[in-house]
RNA sequence: GUCGGCGUGGCGGAAUGGCAGACGCGCCAGCCUUAGGAGCUGGUGCCCGAAAGGGCGUGGAGGUUCAAAUCCUCUCGCCGACACCA
């Protein structure tokens, strides 16, 4: 008997048979007309870059295990996948492979990430895939963006862009990043003035920020991001006549009108419409020199708020409308044109940078707001806060706060000014000078100016040719759809981020040949239950497609007004200190995982690792005490009488009966079902842990293998598959259950089953726990009270202590008066 | 600089304001064994102690509370986002 072969799974065997099965029997697909209710479990659709390993796993996992215990809780679970499949990468692959297609390559990429998800278990319905580069995808973004176009939210304009020198291309203001391409952190943005198209995102800025409340069940921190991105601020604009020029003024903007009798001087942005009015012919020569040199300067240089403030006066000045004071004008490049009016007053006792620009050029400083308490008398830095308005006319002896609001009256009873509204948030340039993009469907008529392209001539599909569209005459030229005149074709494509803001709307009918989604179905399945991925499009992603759904809303196309009800982003996996990647080196490849230690060992440990929430360190010793894990499960559910013979050599672990076994198993059941809905892997996991070592150490007792311990080993089963589901579904067999375990029911909880038989009184007496006494669950305070004091120990404890006696039972306070 | 988040054993980490350190890794001791990098049992926060037991303990200092890792104030450290937005 001694020399019996203990039992263990083999994973190269099971993975294979068990996704097999699965796809065959389309157990994770999708029906519209399910009487279930509904469940949209979606993970954000990444970019195709082929082989995949354990850094993009976690992320699947989690949409995986999540969907298959809705599943087995009786929704109709939505779980689809798709390839975000245009952009860059591609492209500079093709470029460094002559011959090689942008389309080739990506397929290629998705054809291997699909086959590693695949080996990983993770099931989608593959029936809803989409892929963005492909045209019956592309065809209804551009759809999209004509439907933009109609409602008004497309536009062409000039603008001074941000270029990045090396992909060649625009981007847009979210995708600079401290004045350098988020694609290449060491390239700095160039400014270039070029026809582009933009959506106008900033009609939809209050939505966007006062919906966010909404999402309740979003990270706080991606609201607090997306409300900062937005840069909602109150203030008024006030026009400041020019002096020597009637009827001219220059209008300003300020969120502190309460400081407007503080204000000494005005700056211009260097880019002002109105410099040139202003500037007198004395200063022309300096202020023209001033302009070309902020024009040549970097996003970089001048953002840097280290940089001294540089600026120069015009000669000319403005009239303060409150106060009829002549203040001069500057020039400066610390005040952006592109926020407020490109204008400001500058107010230096109550602005920390026009106290700096104040200083340097020794312009007066006035205090028109006293700091509450204890003024300072020496002015060696700006005062911001709120305080009494002071040396400001009539509205002197006014708080901050009210002041603000009589000021702003008085300029609109005058006619001087108004309240006002504005945002950080910019409209979204779409245009990209790219081959590998959807194109932007619109033709350049000499007659008729710019044209949409008409719906039934959609999709403008790209040439076959891969070379920049501006340079493909026979691609680019074409007719005038309106009056048949020779005409020319846009040559930019979209923003990559407009493919990504609709897709998940996609899915309700990926196949529909006539709209880009089907309404009914959408509202059927929207809104997002469940939205997993990375933080790293905490505002871009995100705040594009809650763009997108507000004007689909609008456009009456879908009743939801938020895509993402529940969003939730996972952190990274690390190796060696560094991400996983395939550019660091240090992945661990799915191919290379489940060929040693098996799909479900790399699942379960990737979500025992550490919290879902977390970055997390790889590392080998922890993969192989899963390892352990499940194989002592898989002996525990189909040999149990090898872990009872271990018993009599090496004695026995802690006394497990019926009822302790019964009792954890239905706690089990609350906790891990709460914790997987949660996301809590982590913790779920270690539940699963306590229950095996409590069935080891029931059988280890000598404990009956009856009806109770076969209903933990099937609960332990049912419970462990969402994140384990070949292995599970392999016992399940082999314990001789009919059907597939994917489609069992979800354990049910009983909470009265869980509940602990006993309750803790603990006795405290002036904070110091001084007993502890075991008494029945469920008695009332005075019943509690009266076992306490028939116990003689509590009576010693607390004879002749001091004022704070107090018994706690479970969540009830219990003080005992002497 | 501003705004957010986080500081718990040797390590990853648990803890509706209620026995801090669950679960796992690692380590120590033992058992078993045709010796496997296997399995099993016990131990493992720190200090004192042979033990029983006692003291200390969640970055630091205060505070609220019968009770604080958890709430409040200040402070130090780390991480992240934004960064001249008037």
């Amino acid at each position: 008997m001694a020399t019996r072969r203990r039992s263990v799974y083999v994973p190269q065997e099971i993975e294979p048979k068990w996704q097999k099965i699965w796809a065959e029997r389309g157990v994770m697909t999708a029906s519209d007309s399910s009487p279930k209710p509904k469940y949209y479990d979606l993970v954000m659709y990444p970019y195709p870059s082929g082989e995949l390993h354990m850094g993009h796993a976690r992320n699947y996992v989690m949409g995986d295990a999540l969907a298959r215990m809705k599943r087995m809780q009786g929704y109709e679970v939505l779980h689809p996948f798709g390839w975000d499949a245009f952009g860059l990468p591609a492209e500079n692959a093709a470029m460094k492979v002559p011959g090689l297609h942008p389309m080739k390559w990506t397929l290629d990429n998705v054809a291997e990430s699909k086959r590693d998800l695949k080996m990983m278990g993770i099931l989608y319905d593959w029936d809803r895939e989409v892929t963005s580069c492909m045209p019956d995808y592309y065809k209804w973004t551009q759809w999209l963006f004509l439907l933009m176009l109609e409602r008004g939210l497309a536009y062409r304009a000039m603008a001074p862009v941000n270029w990045c020198p090396v992909d060649k291309t625009v981007l847009a203001n979210e995708q600079v990043i401290n004045g350098r391409c988020w694609r290449h952190p060491d390239v700095e943005v160039e400014k270039r003035d070029l026809e582009q198209w933009f959506l106008k995102i900033t009609d939809y800025a209050d939505r966007l920020l006062d919906d966010l409340a909404l999402l309740d069940k979003w990270p706080q921190k991606v609201r607090v991001m997306q409300t900062n991105w937005i840069g909602r601020s109150q203030g008024a604009e006030v026009d400041f006549p020019i002096d020597g020029l009637s009827g001219e003024s220059v209008r300003i903007y300020t969120t502190r009108p309460d400081t407007l009798f503080g204000a000494t001087f005005m700056v211009l942005a260097p880019e002002h419409p109105l410099v040139d009015r202003v500037t007198t012919e004395k200063h022309r020569a300096r202020v023209h020199e001033y302009i070309e040199t902020a024009r040549k300067e970097t996003e970089i240089e001048r953002l840097s708020t280290e940089r001294e403030k540089s600026g120069v006066a015009t000669g000319g000045f403005a009239i303060n409308p409150v106060n009829g004071e002549k203040i001069p004008i500057w020039i400066a490049d610390y005040v952006l044109v592109t926020y407020g009016t490109g204008a400001i007053m500058a107010v230096p006792a109550h602005d920390e940078r026009d106290f700096e620009f104040a200083k340097r050029y020794d312009l007066p400083i006035r205090e028109v707001i006293a700091p509450p308490a204890g003024s300072q008398t020496e002015l060696r830095e700006a005062y911001v806060g709120p305080g009494a308005m002071v040396n400001s006319g009539q509205f002197s002896g006014l708080d901050s706060a009210t002041g603000f609001e009589r000021i702003c009256d008085w300029l609109e009873q005058q006619g001087k000014g108004k309240r006002s509204v504005k945002y950080r948030l910019r409209d979204w340039l779409i245009s990209r000078q790219r081959y590998w993009g959807a194109p932007i469907p619109v033709v350049y008529c000499p007659t008729h100016g710019v044209v949409p392209v008409p719906v039934d001539q959609l999709p403008v599909t790209l040439p076959d040719t891969y070379a920049p569209l501006a340079e493909q005459p026979d691609w680019y030229r074409t007719t005038c759809p309106i009056g048949g005149e020779e005409a020319k074709r846009e040559t930019d494509t979209m923003d990559t981020f407009i493919d990504s803001s609709w897709y998940y709307l996609r899915y309700a009918s990926p196949h529909d040949d006539a709209q880009a989604f089907d309404p009914e179905l959408a509202n059927h399945w929207m809104p997002v239950d469940q939205y997993t991925g990375g933080v790293e499009h905490a505002i871009l992603h995100l705040l594009y497609s809650r763009f997108f759904v507000k004007v689909l809303h609008d456009a009456g196309m879908v009743d939801a007004i938020e895509p993402f009800m529940r969003l939730f982003n996972q952190g990274m996996v690390k190796r060696f200190g560094q991400v996983m990647s395939k550019s660091a080196g240090n992945g661990v490849s799915i191919a290379q995982l489940t060929g040693e230690q098996g799909a479900d060992a790399g699942r379960v440990y990737e979500m025992f690792i550490g919290p879902p929430e977390e970055d997390v360190e790889w590392n080998e010793s922890g993969l192989n005490g899963v390892v352990k894990f499940l194989q002592r499960v898989w002996r525990l559910v189909l040999e149990p009488e090898s872990i009872v013979e271990e018993r009599s050599a090496a004695g026995a672990g802690a006394r497990v009966d019926t009822v302790l076994l019964k009792r954890r198993v239905a706690q089990t059941i609350g906790r891990v079902t709460e914790h997987y809905d949660e996301l809590r892997f982590n913790t779920a996991v270690a539940f699963l842990m306590e229950l095996t070592n409590t069935m080891q150490d029931y059988l280890q007792s000598g404990g009956a293998r009856d009806a109770e311990w076969d209903a933990a080993v099937r609960t332990l089963v049912k419970l462990l598959n969402p994140l384990s589901p070949h292995i599970c579904e392999e016992m399940w067999e082999r314990l001789g259950e009919k059907g597939l375990l994917a489609d069992q029911p979800w354990p049910e909880f009983d909470a009265a089953a869980a509940a602990e038989e006993k309750a803790e009184l603990v006795i405290q007496v002036e904070g110091k726990v001084r007993d502890r006494l075991e008494i029945q669950v469920g008695l009332s305070e005075d019943e509690a009270l009266k076992v306490a004091l028939a116990s003689e120990r509590v009576r010693a404890a607390l004879n002749g202590r001091g004022p704070s006696r107090v018994f706690y039972v479970k969540d009830r306070l219990i003080n005992l008066v002497p």
